[in-house]
DNA sequence: ATAATTAAGTCAATATGACTGACCTAAATA
DNA sequence: TATTTAGGTCAGTCATATTGACTTAATTAT
């Protein structure tokens, strides 16, 4: 940082200020993941088979395609979990109009997985809520959005349509 | 969520809007990780060798007990992280006053890519506070650390004392 | 002084999540 | 008809992490 930054920069703009967060969103992500991660153990699943299950529970006859997209992993390393999945019946293949694509849906088993790991989540963040000044939690919402890249921004727009 | 809990939950926290904030700890987790991944890739590093790094230059002189403490892996796992830090020169072993503790600090190399590696992550940070009111960047920190775990907010407080 | 605990390390086996590269099939589109 | 697209597969590799069983050396408690 140059003399010139620094006399620009308020003071919670500081680098010490900003390795706060750095480790702030570290420590934070670690644990909001936990929960799911242990009851996906219990299953011999990992936190990969849980956002295939979240993205297909929110996407409902989502194509191998899009998952893929919004996954940003290559096919030969969803192709596992996936597999996994299907032969486990939490999701269910179909064909799509377009007979070379293949549309993606949750089963009932599927539901309850995705119900149960995303209740853990929405508990913690529903628990920091209640403690919380609701312009706090639309900060909170507006600095998570800004640090996303601006293509993903975009696909979370769409996601959220 | 009971009927109760509905006429009690403001709109902000309906489910589709945690889940919306759900998605966006995703995506704004992987683009933030997503930097350092790539210059890590480069020198055949991993995450892992930057959480090393990171806490390391946090914590001049830590010992191998205290690291793996903030890390919460086992020691099977820093040990060929932490063996390949050493080797090629990013990180420097003493013996501690207790001559069974090892003291851990960066070499010059290795306060090199931390300052690197943390630039990025800073960058990214920068310029998201540089277009947000300061009201929003504090709800941002306050709800961050709120979603940690009790005992790991002491830990994050410990570090930053 | 001896026993117990602590800090660190090591060997081996295993699981998960990801990758690259090289192919293949079938369907849709140019 | 040729090309592109959607999806799948085989093989090999790497990174991160785990459990479990042991070892060594130093410190602390009895």
């Amino acid at each position: 940082m140059t003399d010139l930054n620094k006399l620009l920069t308020p003071l919670f703009l500081s680098d010490k200020e900003i390795r706060k967060i750095i480790e702030l969103i570290f420590f934070s992500y670690r644990d909001f993941t936990s929960g799911p991660d242990e009851i996906l153990y219990k299953i011999n699943f990992g936190r990969a088979h849980h956002r295939v299950i979240y993205f297909v529970g929110k996407r409902e006859q989502i194509t191998i395609r899009n998952l893929l997209s919004i996954l940003q992993i290559t096919k030969q390393s969803l192709s596992r979990v996936l597999n996994q999945l299907v032969k486990e019946k939490y999701i269910i293949v179909s064909t799509g109009n377009d007979k070379r694509t293949k549309n993606l849906s949750l089963t009932k088993k599927g539901m309850e997985l995705e119900e149960k790991l995303t209740t853990i989540q929405t508990k913690r963040i529903r628990n920091v809520i209640k403690n919380a000044k609701e312009d706090d939690i639309n900060g909170f919402k507006k600095i998570l959005y800004a640090m996303i890249d601006k293509n993903n921004q975009i696909q979370f727009d769409k996601l959220n349509m």
